[in-house]
DNA sequence: TCGTATCGTTGAAACGATTCATGAACGATG
DNA sequence: CATCGTTCATGAATCGTTTCAACGATACGA
């Protein structure tokens, strides 16, 4: 069933290496030879394997990928960046899905361990870095995506999410909201964090505005959704006037609670922020005011990053790290009066 | 650098083949020397070159996934579906993005040919079934998504689209709409093809329904913005009272553009109605009414397919065809008054 | 005519895990 | 005590590709 470089050969009448040089450095053979060698490997149907490949070069053309949710169009986004980068050099991303849960995201690194990848991007959960260390320290690439390494050691392509929330909140301050509720969470997230720690920094600029944080399991619309339940069933009177939600799929779901029953409505009675500009959020019930990120440019950069990294080989590449400045997007969510 | 099975035998004291045997078959090796050969395992690092395995194996624990847009979330639950099963066995999912581009398609089959994944999910662009014939011929399995074989020669997994159309049709008809637009392409995509042809099989029920098709390029919230716009441009007399879009994308799309300048209104002038129903449609400007399908589900059972087909090797396996029914959802944006 | 480049081609030696026929060691049984 | 089973461990062979030292052939200049 299988055909081989050898059959090849047998079928050219040449030697396996010739087959090979074929295949990868044809201006090194004859043109005639080369020929006869393409006419056999058509006529029988040969495909090369790849594991052989791999196996003799010692690392994969592949580039693992680790996000917390593919269900979000911002990491989709990141993973498109990346493929293009990829593909530029004729290589793959290998795309893992660590759901915001730690036993994934090991077994996918693992994974990419085991298949010799040739560098890995991750987002990664909690602000353990000490696998991603191991993995690197035995020769794996690693860079970090929207997320900084907490020692430096290592490269990394992010957003400033300190400036992202403040951004934020200051401007639902400025747009004379008093009462702000951080609906997010689980606060071991970096981004999640580090856009409360801005947010508490716009409101300490503010002395007559409190924040309040409501913290929700994970960054789903159905967290979101749940968030805005509990926020609409509560008496009018202790209600925030403003939410600045970590994401933009919890943002989606505080507007769907807010907008069942009619009970509240956006901006008038609350007005809502969200983060990641996803495509969906500006058409959204109420266009969705939020903090755009250049997704597809992270995952480009961090492929970039990465590919330099593998090629300074083993002498040790100083590592980089490339900050984005997030980008304040107003649309209706916080446009409305405040009361 | 590399740490292999070699070192860890020597490390061990044990031969390469005991060390196999302790990964691979633990019980059959005597519980002193497991020990030993996992501390050695411990001491040095040693990690699995899953090439090598593969080489040996003859196929990889991967499968392919070749989807026609990751940015729709549709098919991010298909791949999470895929995903739930390939996991139970131990499988990974490479996703591959052919973005309804031919030649993308084709070189994800042939690099998931290189690497003789265990199988293939693909939901083809064309009606030109035969390079994944000759991939099947070849000896990898492949299961058709959200789509059938049109000489039933290969197993599949699908939603019937022609009813999916006909109940959104028929649904725009019975809530009183007569002049029926369709907003969708390129009708090379069979789904795309298949709605249209349920949307006819509707219209042509009702005799005084006029159905006109707007072709879009392809199947992005870009596109139905544009035909969004177009619609909007003309006189309000030469307007459709209703559209169909061919998926949730474009109909959010159509739905951005008809709020613009808020010149149309949904669902008074003209009702929206979409395909999938992803998340983000109950989320929508004017909450989209829609065509739910199963989607996770679908990607579950494929995997289940592939396994099965796998697995009665060479002994040919006759196709399975699953077919789910889709299901009508009515939400705000054909709830409204007809005219 | 002899050296010496250049060009094409060869074939064996890797790469690292798995398999399997073989055999050693040890008990139990008659 | 011989025989038979069972349990463990061994190590060479294998998967398919790439690489590289070596070699024959041809051409060119000295």
């Amino acid at each position: 069933m299988a055909v081989s470089v050898r059959d090849v050969a047998a079928a050219a009448s040449v030697s396996v290496g010739t087959v090979s040089n074929v295949l990868n450095r044809p201006d090194k053979v004859a043109p005639d030879t080369v020929a006869r060698v393409l006419a056999a490997i058509d006529e029988l149907g040969f495909v090369r394997n790849d594991a052989a490949r791999q196996l003799r070069a010692g690392r994969s053309r592949s580039i693992g990928l680790v996000v917390l949710d593919v269900r979000n169009p911002f990491f989709t986004e990141v993973a498109r960046g990346a493929e293009d980068r990829a593909a530029e050099e004729g290589m793959t991303i290998l795309l893992g899905n660590s759901d915001e849960n730690t036993d994934r995201e090991r077994s996918y690194l693992d994974l990419f361990e085991e298949q010799r990848v040739h560098g890995v991007l991750i987002s990664p959960l909690g602000d353990d870095e000490s696998r991603v260390q191991r993995l690197r320290r035995r020769g794996t690439p690693v860079v970090l995506v929207d997320r900084v390494s907490e020692d430096r050691s290592l490269s990394s392509v992010s957003v400033d999410d300190v400036v992202g929330g403040e951004l934020a909140v200051r401007h639902l301050v400025e747009t004379g909201r008093r009462r702000i509720a951080f609906v997010g969470g689980p606060t071991t997230i970096r981004q999640v964090a580090d856009r409360l720690a801005g947010a508490r920094r716009a409101v300490a600029d503010a002395p007559d505005v409190v924040l309040e944080v409501l913290e929700t399991p994970s960054l789903t619309v159905l967290d979101g959704r749940a968030a805005g339940e509990a926020i609409r069933e509560r008496p009018p009177a202790d209600r925030p006037d403003a939410v600045f939600a970590a994401n933009d799929l919890l943002a989606m779901g505080v507007l769907q609670a807010f907008n069942m029953l009619g009970s509240v409505r956006v901006p008038d009675d609350i007005a809502l922020i969200g983060y990641d500009d996803i495509d969906f959020a500006a058409a959204a019930v109420v266009p969705l005011s939020s903090i755009r990120q250049p997704a597809a440019l992270i995952g480009y950069t961090a492929v970039d990053l990465l590919l330099k990294e593998a090629a300074a080989s083993d002498g040790e590449h100083a590592p980089e790290r490339v900050v984005f400045q997030p980008e304040l997007v107003v649309r209706d969510s916080t446009r409305g009066p405040a009361r």
